[in-house]
DNA sequence: CGTGCGTTTGAGTGAATTCAACGGCTGTGG
DNA sequence: CCACAGCCGTTGAATTCACTCAAACGCACG
């Protein structure tokens, strides 16, 4: 049972918006999409939207990263998932957000209406399809999310995330973790201690090594593929 | 952590087709789908589809229910979700199912062609957009879910379970549960041992009455909805 | 150089697990 | 019709893994 007294970062509005002229994109909704966007910067903690909010815009990453969150009214916090350079996150289906997105570190986003995506889907199959490609990715990363929180020891649970971690950056065995250990602990659902535990576990099993409490590398992927096996 | 050395049941398929010719529904994916439909019986415990097994079809309750899994290699296993008379399951985006299903109880189900699906989506934006709409909501539930398997204490994640059951339900208080406690266990990410203590604690509390141990009566519905509050 | 935040480490506790036995229901076969 | 086997669920005892509470550490910043 994880109990945080103290519930995470409350955050305000601070954007300061700039507009873009172009970026072509073609993993992600048409590039079309990208003609129509706005550029927002977010600093650190800050609130991007709220659970409940109208589900006005649509975002993908430009810098820094996001993590979404939802909340229990006691201030207990699930992080749904974190949202790295090229991501797209904020897609709702119904016309509210059923979790708030939060500026991990500083972060510049890249924001599109929402209606004008759904209006173009209606004529566009294309579009139309990737919308639902869209949704269809998150809910197969949340799905395998739910192995995670529901079958793995901790040891495991850490070891998933840094291998996870490690495919989306650019070096092949080193992951810079953009997010505290409170992040990482509300994403995997165990606490900061048993974060920060295992992962000192994980260097004495020589399994990884911490150059910085950010910073890590993988010594024996082996072993922390093993873990899950 | 969870650790069965026995897998769930293995199931072999035993499918008795028989064609069906139409049944309204404006609730799921258009009438139109139902046409196209078959209609197979699956005895209990028996697969419907397996993971990594290629996704042809789109799948609707008729009658019984059906639980969705991800095995883990060493027979763990975490139970995605279960799926009551008129849900829809084992829709896809790849050409793959990234998840099983079985039936688990003896279920009739529809069956229609993922292929003629996709292809009406193509030409008419109104099946597009449903499509979209069953993957979403899957989302929206398996995300509510990791709020359960995140942050949830036993007790919590039983009476939200129980909660969420009576919704599915017709009676108002009362839940006739058509899964086993593993079933149940694998779904929260609990065992087979904490379920059942702390649906008698609850029963202890006079929150809820087990008349069998598959029908319980919600007796203190606030003292249940309090509990994740 | 102190202050504050994020992280690590330690000690003790507790909730859920493991291992084990028992009870009840169902269906089958004598 | 009863006896028994098998399955499912419950209960008990002991253990363990992750949590809570607490303190110390290191680093960045003023």
């Amino acid at each position: 049972m994880l109990m945080r007294p103290t519930p995470a970062a409350v955050a305000t509005h601070s954007p300061r918006g700039q507009f873009v002229k172009s970026e072509l994109d073609i993993n992600s909704i048409a590039g079309s999409m990208e003609l129509m966007g706005t550029r927002i910067s977010y600093a650190r903690n800050v609130e991007i939207f709220g659970e409940g909010e109208p589900a006005e815009y649509l975002y993908k990453v430009i810098s820094g990263s996001v993590r979404s969150c939802k909340l229990l009214d006691d201030g207990r916090r699930q992080v749904t998932g974190f949202y790295m350079v090229g991501e797209v996150f904020g897609l709702e289906l119904d016309e509210d957000h059923h979790f708030s997105a939060e500026a991990v570190n500083d972060a510049v986003v890249l924001v599109v209406k929402r209606s004008a995506i759904i209006g173009l889907a209606a004529r566009d199959t294309d579009i139309a399809r990737q919308l639902w490609a869209v949704t269809a990715r998150e809910l197969q990363r949340v799905q395998d999310h739910m192995l995670v929180l529901g079958c793995m020891n901790a040891k495991q649970r850490v070891a998933t995330f840094l291998l996870h971690m490690a495919l989306r950056g650019s070096e092949e065995n080193e992951v810079e973790l953009p997010m505290s250990r409170q992040d990482i602990a509300d994403y995997l659902g165990l606490t900061i201690e048993t974060v920060s535990r295992t992962m000192t576990q994980l260097e004495n099993d020589a399994a990884i090594g911490l150059t910085s409490s950010r910073r890590i590398v993988l010594r024996n992927r082996a072993a922390l593929t093993r873990l899950n096996a």
